[in-house]
DNA sequence: TGCATCATTTGCCAACTAACGAAATATTAG
DNA sequence: CTAATATTTCGTTAGTTGGCAAATGATGCA
């Protein structure tokens, strides 16, 4: 049950949704995660950290990037089954076809360029970014 | 999106999840959900409405008790997928096999008698309490 | 070493949540 | 109508959560 618990408590948040419907197209480093959902660093550490938790994501350290991804197959099966299930639910989602496609565009660009972006505040890098303005009204 | 979060958001509280799963034997009242998990009658109410809001249950009223069940056939299959999910999550979970154990002896006692336990303070019913003093150190 | 870079941890605040008891609501019984 | 009963709503409290910025840690490079 307490495995359980951490997962649900995990899946409890949009953001980490997200995230986790974002690995599944291949492991990411923290910031193309931060590019994607717009959050500060720190932010995006601790959602990484509760999904770390809950067994739903593995961690990998490569010099002073550290990668994040879906569980290998010989992770527990419940974490399966759950990532599984948010997976299905979702595979009609807008908000997670549109994650996708920014993903996509996310991915295209050096990662560098993304981190140097970041840290200097305002990000002149040419991503799309996930709600444009919206006029309307 | 919406709908899904509004589900894992339900599921991200363990009695919530008890509650649910006690539902798979039949409609229960809420005198008898109370007594399942030992919190007060308004604390399960609020449970009730959060599962309500989300999908996972169903709400009758007979007279002046309100019987909670989980949805028919006919609801989205979004909500019977979920359900099945913590189902099949939780099949060998020892705390759910309790509360079916448990829920069996709250089954056989008049629900009357239960709301009147519970309205006087202490439960003089003879059923099990969940966790029993444990004299253990 | 010293410095720049990428990420995590910490500290703080606002918002939310679960819990309870008390009061309100709705329904039946007398 | 009044009393009793079953449940919900309200108000409060304590604990948790999500967000950011700043401090700290960790790694690579000159």
């Amino acid at each position: 049950m307490q495995r359980f618990m951490a997962i649900t408590k995990a899946l409890a948040d949009e953001n980490r949704v997200r995230i986790l419907l974002a690995l599944r197209s291949g492991e990411l480093c923290v910031c193309q995660i931060v590019e994607l959902v717009q959050l500060a660093t720190s932010t995006v550490s601790r959602h990484m950290s509760v999904l770390k938790h809950a067994g739903l994501v593995e961690a990998r350290k490569d010099g002073r990037w550290m990668y994040y991804r879906l569980p290998a197959s010989g992770a527990p099966d419940l974490v399966h089954r759950a990532i599984d299930w948010v997976s299905q639910m979702l595979a009609h989602d807008l908000s997670v076809l549109r994650d996708a496609e920014r993903l996509a565009a996310i991915c295209a660009v050096d990662p560098q360029r993304l981190c140097a972006a970041q840290t200097n505040g305002k990000q002149p890098c040419n991503v799309n970014q996930p709600s444009p303005p919206e006029e309307s009204q």
